[in-house]
DNA sequence: GCATTGACGAAGG
DNA sequence: CCCTTCGCCAATG
């Protein structure tokens, strides 16, 4: 094995895809609050740079379901298109309109309180 | 090894 | 109300 050289090898991205695949279809949420969740709420540019990283994460994270605190889609640019995100987020039944999510609030899905039944 | 950047967020001017 | 600055931490140049 191994892994040697133990030490703590801080998943911290693998700690945001497995909140982010937890996501059920026609939601959404945000960086901030999944930071918070997973301790770093002052840090959630961490978990957009994990985003980043979610291109090679297996299987694929559905970063299109994570968008910034006021529920814009600010990230779609980093897609394969930057419909892409757009496109997949309406095909869950979330509504977007000018690259914002609308009701953004009633999709909105926090793990803080799902996950914590 | 220091400087810049970054898919954010909250606060200040 | 819009724009700017700071903070956070990691990756990249």
């Amino acid at each position: 094995m191994k892994k040697s050289s133990g030490t703590k090898d801080y998943h911290f991205f693998e700690d945001v895809f497995d909140v982010v695949r937890q996501v059920p279809k026609g939601r959404v949420t945000t960086y901030g609050t999944i930071a918070a969740y997973l301790g770093t709420k002052l840090s959630a540019r961490m978990v957009g740079w994990a985003m980043n990283a979610s291109h090679s994460a297996k299987p694929k994270v559905p970063a299109q379901r994570v968008v910034n605190r006021n529920g814009m889609l600010t990230g779609k640019m980093h897609f394969a298109s930057p419909t892409e995100m757009e496109e997949k987020l309406r095909k869950e039944g979330i509504e977007v309109k000018n690259d914002t999510v609308v009701n953004f609030k009633e999709k909105f899905w926090d793990p803080a309180i799902e996950l914590s039944i």
